[in-house]
DNA sequence: ACCCAGGGTGACG
DNA sequence: CGTCACCATGGG
């Protein structure tokens, strides 16, 4: 858990919190729309700029209200969860254990819906750092604007302009052929589907809401789960993290159903949380990328 | 010239 | 149910 939050000067501040590491967080591929100057990160969510700074375990948010803290941001960067219990519940795991000593801070945010859904679309069959490029073209284009600090940023476009945008438009952001997709879900969103009714769903249900989305199947409807509406059980099963499964952990499921069956065995209620450990460790120090690797280069 | 990147879709058996 | 070519794009 964390200390009491203090309010001042628009800047919340909280002493002695252990388990938060912005560069393992923000950085770790569940965010695209954070940078960082030296030991400041600053990024958009939510229609505004924020920043945080980690100095000597106190963490500050800034600009930010009490009002903003309590209804955005001890959400969004899940400060109400104790990861110290979860990584207890993870200790026997030898793997995890490297994972969560690799970066002991990570978390795992709850972000916008509609932004998760997008940003996710656009991450099959790309990379993090081209994701990140194309997601902020398009929120130059169709983001509104946002003044701070004398400089201009942009928002991440609601559902109503995506669902409008041109298709040549959307090519020109770099999005290629998930364009269709990416205009698709947006019409979705905005002719009524309820991504927040979804986090009163039970998991299995949520996600088939999910699949039926073009463009979003099994691996980014988990990632829509577990980053933006609460289902820290969903584990989006990625290359990195499904080689991690069969060859370090040397999982022989033949189809599917077995795979999920290990993976709900293993890691349990919290597996999204396991697997943010995972995917970061793994995928930072090159592990897995054949059988037996692991073993040669840590054991 | 190839291969890969936080995959999904549609066709085919 | 399982497999597989294909899909834009940029970087190695």
């Amino acid at each position: 858990m964390i200390d009491k939050a203090e309010y001042e000067n628009n800047t919340v501040t909280i002493k002695h919190i252990s388990d938060f590491d912005p560069e393992a967080i923000l950085f770790c591929g569940q965010a695209f729309r954070w940078a960082r100057e030296k030991n400041l990160f600053r990024g958009v969510a939510f229609k505004r700029v924020v920043c945080i700074e980690m100095r000597e375990g106190t963490l500050r948010i800034f600009p930010a209200s009490k009002k903003d803290f309590e209804e955005i941001w001890e959400d969004y960067f899940d400060l109400k969860r104790d990861y110290k219990a979860v990584k207890d519940g993870f200790s026997k795991d030898i793997i995890l254990q490297k994972g969560m000593e690799y970066a002991p801070g990570m978390r795992v945010l709850n972000q916008e819906p509609f932004e998760t859904m997008i940003s996710f679309i656009l991450s099959s069959n790309n990379n993090i750092k081209r994701i990140s490029g194309i997601i902020e073209k398009l929120c130059m284009r169709y983001g509104e604007k946002i003044d701070f600090a004398q400089e201009t940023y942009f928002a991440f476009p609601d559902a109503a302009s995506l669902a409008d945008a041109e298709m040549k438009d959307l090519m020109e952001c770099g999005t290629g052929y998930r364009a269709r997709y990416v205009k698709a879900a947006a019409q979705a969103v905005y002719q009524g589907f309820n991504l927040q009714a979804l986090k009163k769903m039970p998991y299995a249900e949520a996600k088939k809401e999910l699949t039926g989305i073009p463009g979003v199947g099994e691996k980014v409807a988990d990632c829509i789960l577990l980053y933006s509406l609460g289902f820290v059980q969903a584990f989006p099963l990625d290359v990195w993290v499904r080689r991690t499964i069969f060859n370090l952990y040397g999982c022989s499921a033949r189809n599917d159903k077995e795979l999920n069956n290990y993976i709900c065995s293993r890691f349990g209620e919290y597996a999204g949380l396991a697997q943010q450990y995972l995917f970061h460790y793994v995928r930072k120090n090159r592990l897995g990328l054949r059988k037996e690797e692991y073993n040669e280069k840590w054991l």
